[in-house]
RNA sequence: GGAGCCGUACCCAAGUGGCUAAGGGAGCGGACUGCAAAUCCGCGAUCCACCAGUUCGAUUCUGGUCGGCUCCUCCA
């Protein structure tokens, strides 16, 4: 069966066939660096590494590449915007570089930790600006482009294509909210910068023909992907959000500069909910009212108690294409669903020594795997298989480390849980079964379970 | 105002024009246990927000209603 993947553009599933097979081509909108990754964010990043790793299971060889965006985009479109990356150094006392380094590498540090393969390429935006110049330019050879003192701008009325990825009717769209200032000096609304230009309290700048100033908000995933990937490759992917005004302005200025199309393949996926609504990196420093830790980034997840791929774990409870809501009950669930995962024993395989029932179970698998990345029901049939071999066959695609997590032998247990231990063996000896219980109290305290077997008790630690 | 998504058991959710509506968690019953925990076995939506329509037949298609969400500002 042929993998086949949900197209934006088409808004179709549709068979994947690459531009130069084996080689797939993948380019992923990454992280601006400014702050912590929450966990909505990796959701997006779970999701991109199950299709390369699933794009790598059908047998391509997989060339991915992701932006680091360490030059701040602004807050809005007007001159008071603020540049995130800037607001952040002011917070933190720190310079722009500063930060982009900092939050780069708590990024690559959480996304290691949920099994997020890196990938191929991760090119930083500051270290692209002459591409991205190089774009502009043939934009404005091209005719694409007006100055004004803001800067250089696209002229979204010169493309006759502009906002099909959308499906944009440009002339039904309006600002929703009255705080939305508008560029006065822009020709339609629709228009977008690609080079700012007067911003004299902008501390990152560059020399460009057009005079001192900073690339706009879209220009860079444009040129690192098209240097990177070339002119047309295969599948691009981001948040959902993206749709409207990234992805859009990506596609008119790359393929206004290059009249190649610019992407055969559009992917997104959807948000992570929390209490109903979605995350925004703006609120992670905030404060919860009740007394419980606010669950926003991995490291508060890790923090209030979970496995990291729990919550990889998690996010496969839900097509990538919904919405998932998240909750601590639902991170509780995936936490005991795993765990059972992980209690897989190899030598119980129901699927051993039938090649048959396991080809058949295996063709089930994959072709839910091959259906746009159906990993919810992937998931339900390994569960109801209950097949360790199985289960680690896939794990090339999940990614959740579980032949190493069944093989991995438990934890030495410390002394003092060992004397408690043994201790306990003598009250029960004794038949002094409220010492046995307060013990047993102890030792669960201590984050063991305990069991008593008739090969005689064991403890094993609660962690997964 | 425009564009789009969603509403399936207590929770997270998959899915289909008609055969028993996945799976996980929680819960319940049983085995096991000194009692438990863990584990194993079993049970669980006569029904897929509501109302019409299309159809021999709809949870699945169409229209409407109600409710929720996202985007049209930076955002995964």
């Amino acid at each position: 069966m042929p993998l086949s993947i949900y197209n934006t553009m088409t808004r179709r599933k549709e068979e994947f066939v690459p531009l130069s097979p084996p080689l797939a081509t993948l380019y992923c909108c990454g992280p601006t660096v400014y702050n912590y990754a929450h966990i909505g964010n990796l959701r997006t990043y779970v999701f991109e590494d199950v299709l390369r790793r699933t794009l790598r299971f059908s047998g391509y060889e997989v060339r991915h590449v992701m932006n680091i965006t360490d030059v701040g985009h602004m807050t809005s479109d007007a001159d008071d915007g603020d540049d995130k990356m800037q607001t952040a150094a002011a917070r933190e006392n720190k310079t722009p570089w500063e930060i982009a380094l900092f939050y780069e590498a708590a990024f690559f540090k959480d996304t290691d930790r949920l099994n997020i393969e890196r990938p191929e390429v991760t090119p930083r935006a500051t270290g692209h600006v002459a591409e991205m110049i190089g774009i502009i330019k043939r934009l404005e050879e091209n005719g694409y482009t007006y100055v004004t003192s803001e800067g250089v701008y696209f002229d979204t009325s010169r493309d006759d294509e502009y906002g099909k990825l959308a499906r944009l009717q440009l002339d039904k769209q309006r600002t929703s909210r009255d705080e939305v200032v508008s560029d006065e000096t822009k020709r339609n609304p629709s228009d977008f910068v690609l080079w700012f230009l007067n911003k004299p309290s902008h501390i990152m700048k560059w020399e460009s023909p057009w005079g001192t100033g900073y690339p706009g908000w879209h220009i860079e995933c444009s040129a690192m992907s098209m240097k990177y990937l070339g002119d047309t490759f295969d599948i691009h992917c981001g948040g959902v959000d993206h749709i409207p005004v990234h992805h859009t302005n990506e596609i008119a200025q790359s393929e206004c500069a290059t009249h190649h199309p610019f992407v055969n393949y559009w992917m997104h996926g959807e948000f992570l909910l929390m209490n109903g609504g979605k995350l925004s990196k703006s609120k992670l420093t905030q404060q919860t009212d009740d007394q419980r830790p606010k669950i926003s980034t991995l490291q508060t997840l890790i923090d209030a108690g979970y496995d990291p791929l729990a919550y990889r774990y998690f996010c496969f409870q839900a097509h990538y294409r919904s919405e998932l809501n998240f909750s601590l009950e639902a991170m509780d669930a995936a936490t005991s669903g795993l765990r059972r995962v992980y209690s897989l024993s190899p030598n119980s395989d129901p699927l051993s020594g039938d090649p048959t029932a396991y080809a058949a179970a295996r063709e089930r698998v994959l072709n839910a795997v091959y259906d746009d990345l159906g990993i919810p029901q992937a998931v339900g049939l390994l569960n109801s298989y209950g097949s360790f071999s199985l289960w680690c066959e896939f794990d090339a695609i999940l990614g959740l480390d579980i032949a190493e997590r069944v093989a991995r032998q438990p934890d030495a247990i410390p002394e003092q849980v060992a004397q408690l231990v043994a201790s306990r063996n003598e009250a029960r000896k004794a038949k002094d079964w409220a010492k046995s219980d307060q013990i047993r109290n102890e030792l669960i305290a201590l984050g063991y379970e305990v069991g008593d077997g008739p090969t005689g008790t064991t403890v094993r630690s609660k962690a997964l």
